[in-house]
Formats: structure tokens, sequence, C-alpha cells
DNA sequence: CCTGTCCAGACTGTTGAACAATTTTCATAC
DNA sequence: GTATGAAAATTGTTCAACAGTCTGGACAGG
């Protein structure tokens, strides 16, 4: 437990150097964040290990002090979850975790699909998405397909000029990126909905936006079912 | 600027005491936390005014390195901005604020209004909320109202049975506080909506939940107006 | 008088070491 | 085999220090 293989950050430590010359200035904690957050969704971090920060500081050649407050951030972001006195654990969604998320994404995407005008920018931001996740299920690139697909329903919050939902929704798909880490199985999870999704954002072209959240309606539903079956089958032969 | 009239915490600092008995385990970090909150949906903490690490963790008693844990929790919650190399200060909700704000309560409640079942738990929690609210104006109590207010719509959100949905709207309602208390007006802030609380629970406890959806989108669209247009008279004569 | 430059002071970002309190481990005794 | 209790490891918190960054004012020139 506590494996992992985090590399150090870039020894250089007197500026903080933009690799690229946007996002002026990131604290360092915000920067091990971004890599740890990596780790957790990609699965190389399995949830409900246990993140020793003495061995974590260490490796990441930061000083305790740093890297707790890279783990409150991301205890925020509900990837962590803390234990008085005993430290901090990687995230373990549970089934009820799962059906909340879907329950969150149906009762805030097909509002916010249903309502939408058919020329809002987000809409071109789908499908774009859908395209570019087309393309890499040709190629056979799940992992790509997977992040069109989250790309693709968070332009659908977009549709609601909000905010502060488009932060929340940021949110719940991070946690559902844990539960895909969990479940491997990308295929078979991503494949079967990358046409839905064109038929959603092409109903909403057409200016049927009613019928666009009908059908994600009936896509959010089907896939819980697939990721709850998925769950089952993982926690029942770890 | 820093000015402000934070005491000292229980000075004994050998057990991490619960006054209450309930709560068992709150880390230092998280206890100012709720004590800093508190100033600053309370008004005592300016909108806008720097909090300087070093004044405050003097004047608390904490070693900055604590009071930084603390700035990262409160600046998650939005209560809080930061900014690098020149630290934290206290939000400061603009116009647009207001707006995002109250486009995702009708985006929430109303929805989850619609959708509920007469008999839900939260219900109860409606008509407790409402039947306190009442008592609170007869005595004038204001800041009672608003606790009352905020209660109700949170157990409004609850009918979604989503926690995650209700943590959500817990952290809108944090914005919401920090700006009544910009607006310090209460009485006119709230005084008009006991009696609209009222009619939304009853009409749900009738099994109308749909007409008091219909009220409560009402009742939020005017709360809006209200809202901007104290926060325009204060902003322009401060 | 106004403007731009430069310097010192104040503040944040991060570190490393230290100590108290709590949890975990493990050897011992019943 | 289970209970006991002390040692080891880990977290919670503090302190002091230093490098990098920002702020405000002194100072020189137009």
């Amino acid at each position: 437990m506590g494996e992992n293989e985090l590399e150090a950050p870039n020894t250089k430590r007197s500026a903080r150097q933009n690799s690229n010359g946007v996002e002026p200035s990131l604290t360092l904690a915000e920067t091990l964040a971004g890599r740890i957050r990596e780790q957790v969704i990609s699965g190389r971090l399995v949830p409900g290990s246990h993140l020793s920060e003495q061995t974590l500081s260490d490796e990441l050649q930061v000083s305790r002090n740093t890297l707790r407050e890279v783990f409150r951030l991301l205890t925020k972001e509900g990837l962590l979850r803390y234990e008085a006195n005993r430290g901090v654990f990687v995230a373990t969604p549970s089934m009820s975790t799962i059906v909340d998320i879907y329950r969150v994404r149906r009762f805030i995407e097909c509002p916010a699909l249903a309502q939408a005008h058919p020329r809002h920018p987000a809409a071109s931001k789908m499908r774009i998405a859908v395209e570019a996740a087309h393309d890499c299920r040709d190629k056979g690139d799940w992992l790509g397909v997977g992040t069109a697909d989250i790309a693709f329903h968070a332009a659908i919050v977009e549709l609601a000029d909000s905010p502060r939902l488009s932060d929340f929704y940021r949110q719940i798909s991070l946690e559902l990126r844990l539960v895909f880490g969990l479940l491997h199985d990308p295929e078979f999870l991503h494949a079967p909905f990358v046409d839905q999704n064109r038929s959603i954002v092409t109903q909403l072209e057409a200016g049927n936006p009613q019928g666009a959240s009908e059908t994600l309606e009936a896509y959010l539903f089907q896939a819980e079912r697939f990721i709850l079956g998925a769950y089952a089958r993982v926690s029942g032969s770890p």
C-alpha cells in the first residue's frame, strides 16, 4: 500500500515556471493537486489506499505542510477522504455514490438541454465533442472517448449559462471518472453511447431540445444500469 | 483593513475538547473555519478586505500554517478569494453573482419541489422552518427569520433525495448569506416572503406540488429583483 | 507640478525540524 | 486464543527561516 510512481516535480525551484505560457500563477500546491488528481482518476492510485504524508512528501520532494494543503484541496473535490488522526485515503465510491451521481446528472442535464436554444455556443461544443468521440472510437482510443464524453456532457450543462452549475458539474464528473478508473473496461462502458450522443446533438440542432432531452434521460438511465452492473461485477471479484 | 475582533480560541490546547458532546473529531482548522465563516456571513468581516496571515494568526493564536489550511477551506466554499502572492480577501459578490445564484436556485428548487411527494420527510422540515420564521417575525427577530428561510429552502432541495445536490445548495446558501450581510436590511428582505413560504408548503401538503413549484418560481424571481435593487442601492452609496 | 525609476520593507510561498496526541503494531502474559 | 500494555509510526500543530513578489515612498528628471 502507498505504492505509486509519482516523479518529483521540476527540481528547479527558483521560479514558478510556466511550461505553457498561459495560466500565469499556479501555486506549487495546486500543481501537485493536479498531478495527484491525475493519478487518482486514472486509477493508478487505488481507491481505499492510504496516502502517507511522510512517504508522499518524500516522493514528491515537497514539505509535509505543502502536501497537506494539497490534501485539503482534493478532499474538497471529493477525491480524497479524511479520517481524523488516521490520514487521507483515496475515496472509495459505493453503489449509492453512483446512484446519487446519476440522479444529479438527470436532474441537471435534462432540464438544461430541454430549455436550451439550438444556437447556443455550448451547442457547438457538444458537436465538436461528439465528433471527437467518434474519431477516437474508430481509432480504438477508449480513453479519448471517455474524455470526449465528459466534455460533451459538460457542454450540456453549459447550456444553462450558470458558472456555479458548471463548476458543480465538473466536480460530479471528477467523481464519476474515479468510478470509471475503478472499472477498467472503457470500451464496454463508452462504446454504446457515442451514437446516442450524436443523436442528442442532432436533435438539438434541428430545433427539438425537448426530444433531445428525452433521449438524454433514457441514455442516463441506461448508463447508470451499465455502470452499476460493472461495479457489482468488479466489487464481487476484486 | 485587517481589523476585526476575533477572540483567541480556547487556550487549553492539550485536548481537542468538544464543548458539545456531538461531532466527535473536528480539527483545529475546521473549528477556526467555522468561526471565520461566521464572521464573514454576519458581515463583521467586510467583503473585499484583506486577511493578513501574520495578523490573523497572531489574533487567533494559531500558526500561519494552520491558518493557511483554514483559508483553503473557505476559498473552496467561495467565501474567500485568493490572489497569488497577495493573499486572501473576503469575496465580494457582484450583481452577476446574485443573478447566477438565483438562476441556480430556480433551476434546482423548482423541479425538486414539483416532483416531490407530499409526505416526504423533508416536507415536515419545510413546515417546521416556516413556523419558526413566522414566530421570529412576530418577535422582530429578523436574523432568525433569515436563518429559518435558509432552512426552508434547504429542505426543498432535500426533497430531491440527493446528498450531492444538498451539499451544493449549502454552498450556494453560504454565498447568498454573504450577500445578505452586505445589504444589512434583513427586515425589508425577509419580511415579505414568510407568508409565501407558508403558502408553498401548504400547497405541497395539499397534494399540489406543481402549484407549489409555480409559487416558488414567482417567489424566486421576485426575491431576485428585491436583492438586486437593494444591492444597487448599497453599491451606489456605500 | 507631474512622472518614471529604484530601493527598502512587508507579505506570501515553501521548507525543515520539532513536539504532543493518537493510532497501530507487536510482544508478552493469562 | 484472547487480552494487556508498551514501543513505534503517524498525524496535528507549531516555530523559525528564507526566497520570491508586491507595495509604497524617496528621488531624480522633465
